[in-house]
RNA sequence: GAGGGCGUAGCUCAGCAGGCAGAGCAACGGACUUUUAAUCCGUAGGUCGCGGGUUCGAAUCCCGCCGCCCUCACCA
């Protein structure tokens, strides 16, 4: 009993077939000299016979619609770079070639030599003399004209998603532009990149739930990190001065359009700086992305256009938390009776607590950006420096842009002593994997040693990408997001 | 994790007041040396996501399960 794909395969099977008996390997090899399709249809055109007159080319792509018409073929060729047509004729390629043409298929991997031109119909065309069969494909591809319309199938067929949806393709290729960008700002200002550890035996400078995973040999648990940034303030205890990292992090909690269980985060930390320090390096590397872009500093997103001119916004924690949840978040009276307005269950929760669930439910999604939101109460932010005026306030901003959190700094706290307190100190009615209070000895010691102060920087470059992409899913800037294993019943492939 | 929606040929989709499972593209055979979603003639292709139930009869109604999407909750 054969399914109908299994069909499909052994017809292509058999063309694998005629193509060795012509001699041919399916599978292809070395060609060299073939011209990106781009810039062949920008070669310029002479008039007359395109065979006699047309400029020599080489092109190598997929075929991706075929049209035979007796004695002549018409086939659409694409690569990297675009699409063109190319014309294959019996008389013109010859016997050995032409029966080459019988086994053609759409997805199959051709090279070509010929010469190019225009048809009669005026379309730029690859008049062929000689066929190079590069690679046979075995199974059917999608709808040549509709490609491919179901999300599921197109999250597990990702390499057919990027051969058929041009979109996708953009984006990830100014993924790759945007981070090499970054790197070169970075890198001319100075700042060192570095790489640590993704295995460690303690995940911390972050509020998440881990990753497991297990060493055979030292027969010891090791978590993924959650964050880069305790063993980047180790370097900067280490005298690296201007220090980043642009690497995955790993955080084992639910998966939604904003959030990956592997995403990857630049952390950056600068000696004797601060949170102000790390607030003006935020807006100018990210309007220089956006200028990369090319399209202004006006970007329309969904409905919203955002105009990222200089300077952007600057507010307060407190200011915006009375200005929409309208009491002071210091009013620890007036926080829990608005929390109940809010139909927030507080049992057990300190006051600051609420204050967080407050802000992140009322004000957050208000924040189309990009504004940076600056000095948040202290006791969510173990890691950060205090103002020396204000112990309840720590210096630290959010950046938010199209209601997503953009980027996180903070002026680092290097004082060991106040460090390893905070370590201590379970906020109450956090539970613990949402709690940052992991104790790290050889980190305290680390400070002990003397870290300089220094300002620190986090920027989640999945959603840096969506915003300068207008993406609306992390999953469209993420080639392999994760999914989970479609169960197979019985012969079912899918 | 909770609520809602979806799952039919390789792909895109009809069919769902219960009554023989359909179309376009793709495939297979044939005609055609200027087509371009080529056209024309012919052929083949299905565990209707999986499992159970109701019924003379289920793609269609009911229950359970699996997967994906959306909204909400949590983390960036």
């Amino acid at each position: 009993m054969t399914t109908p794909l299994e069909k499909f395969e052994a017809d292509r099977l058999a063309k694998l077939r005629r193509l060795e008996q012509l001699g041919l390997d399916p599978w292809g090899g070395r060609f060299e000299g073939h011209l990106p399709i781009q810039t062949v249809r920008h070669l310029p055109i002479q008039e007359g016979d395109p065979f006699v007159v047309g400029q020599p080319v080489r092109v190598a792509g997929r075929i991706r619609t075929l049209r035979r018409m007796g004695r002549i073929i018409f086939l659409d060729l694409a690569d990297a770079t675009g699409k063109i047509q190319v014309l294959i004729g019996q008389r013109q390629v010859g016997e050995q070639d032409w029966a080459l043409c019988d086994c053609l298929d759409l997805g199959d991997l051709l090279g070509v030599d010929g010469h190019f031109g225009k048809t009669k119909t005026g379309e730029l065309t690859v008049f062929a003399t000689r066929l190079h069969f590069l690679t046979k494909s075995l199974l059917p591809h999608p709808d040549k004209w509709s490609g491919i319309e179901d999300v599921e199938f197109a999250l597990r067929h990702r390499y057919l998603d990027l051969i058929y949806n041009p979109e996708l393709r953009e984006k990830a290729l100014w993924r790759v532009r945007l981070v090499a960008h970054v790197r070169e700002y970075l890198n001319s200002l100075g700042y060192v990149e570095v790489e640590t550890p993704v295995l460690q035996t303690q995940a911390g400078g972050a509020a998440a739930r881990p990753f497991i995973t297990h060493h055979n040999a030292l027969d010891i648990d090791l978590y993924l990190r959650i964050a880069l940034e305790l063993h980047l303030k180790r370097l900067l205890v280490a005298g690296f001065e201007k220090v980043y990292e642009i690497g995955r992090v790993f955080r084992n909690e639910g998966i939604s359009p904003k959030h990956n269980p592997e995403f990857t985060m630049l952390e950056l930390y600068q000696a004797y700086g601060d949170y102000q320090t790390m607030m003006d390096l935020t807006e100018g590397l990210i309007l220089s992305c956006v200028d990369l872009l090319g399209r202004g500093r006006q970007l329309p997103l969904g409905d919203v256009t955002l105009d990222f001119s200089p300077p952007w916004k600057r507010v307060s924690y407190a200011e915006l938390f009375r200005e929409h949840v309208g009491v002071d978040w210091q009013d620890t009276q007036g926080v829990f009776q608005a929390a109940k307005r809010f139909g927030i269950d507080t049992t057990g929760m300190e006051r600051d607590v609420v204050v967080h669930y407050l802000f992140e439910h009322v004000v957050e999604d208000k924040l189309q950006g990009p504004v940076f939101v600056y000095d948040y109460p202290a006791s969510l932010c173990p890691l950060t420096k205090r103002k020396r005026s204000h112990p309840e306030i720590a210096e630290r901003f959010e950046l938010y842009i199209w209601g997503m959190e953009l980027a996180n700094a903070y002026t680092e706290l290097n004082d060991p002593l106040t460090q390893e307190e905070t370590f201590r100190h379970q906020l109450a009615g956090l539970p613990e994997e949402e709690s940052m209070a992991r104790m790290d000895e050889d980190f305290i010691k680390a400070l002990k040693y003397g870290m300089p102060p220094a300002g620190g920087l986090g920027i989640g470059i999945d959603r840096l990408v969506m915003v300068l992409t207008g993406s609306r899913t992390i999953r469209d800037v993420i080639l392999f997001p994760l999914l989970r294993p479609e169960k197979r019943d019985g012969e079912r492939t899918h």
